[in-house]
DNA sequence: CAAACACTTGAGCAAACGCTCAAACGTTTT
DNA sequence: AAAACGTTTGAGCGTTTGCTCAAGTGTTTG
């Protein structure tokens, strides 16, 4: 059926709006794309990230280091832990953390960048 | 005066510490830099800056393109204008919105791609 | 085996968020 | 001048977020 879908009946483009359509990222992408930037757009986690990025740390250190409580830092890298931005390895009592995810990089980089302006 | 500063007591790697402590972003620039991705880690405003990088867009087909209430949208539009990533162009009555910052591409693309893996 | 330690977890709460709805605004058409 | 249009705005509301506090886990030390 050459019948065109989607009519979208109230718009004042409508080719403008077709354009924008298809270059929308797919619900599953975008979904993805969005658990990434909301795991990064939390200042407590960009600290916990930056300070990965210069070598593993165990949790006290990083609480120590980003200036939370140890019970808060932990409930971050949980978070940080199922979107897969840093694994962690155990040592006697002591858990430490590492990045993970090769995009954190990029992110944190532009973002700097940007604010830097 | 060669005394160490900011002696921490109480941590496992102090030096450790110290190193990750030296590579946290400032005040300032996390402050920016968090601004801008809460800024792009909302799946409307998401959509809107998607829907932008295929051209300019007046906000009735802008809320269309991404299935949302122009009063939604409208509401996200003043969040992306106030963080300076979009501008607009009015005419007449009809007001059109585009991209600003060149750094929203980057973020994007970063985010995007990790989601598609 | 008890105490100390490093960390995790759950409940609870205040603040921030994102939507809807109704009203308003400025512009254009009739 | 009135009506229609495209958009903005404010109030209100339910949801989500990020912390604290207290209790729990597992490991190690005395």
């Amino acid at each position: 059926m050459g019948v065109p879908v989607t009519l979208e009946p109230c718009c004042i483009h409508p080719e403008a709006v077709e354009r924008a359509k298809a270059n929308l990222p797919s619900g599953d992408t975008l979904e993805g794309a969005i658990k990434l930037l909301k795991a990064v757009s939390d200042p407590t986690r960009l600290k916990i990230l930056s300070a990965l990025s210069t070598g593993e740390l165990c949790v006290g250190d990083l609480a120590a280091t980003i200036g939370q409580s140890e019970s808060a830092t932990s409930h971050q890298l949980r978070l940080l832990r199922e979107t897969r931005l840093v694994s962690s390895r155990k040592e006697g009592r002591v858990n430490y953390y590492r990045l993970e995810d090769h995009h954190v990089g990029q992110l944190m980089a532009a973002a700097l960048e940007h604010a830097r302006e």
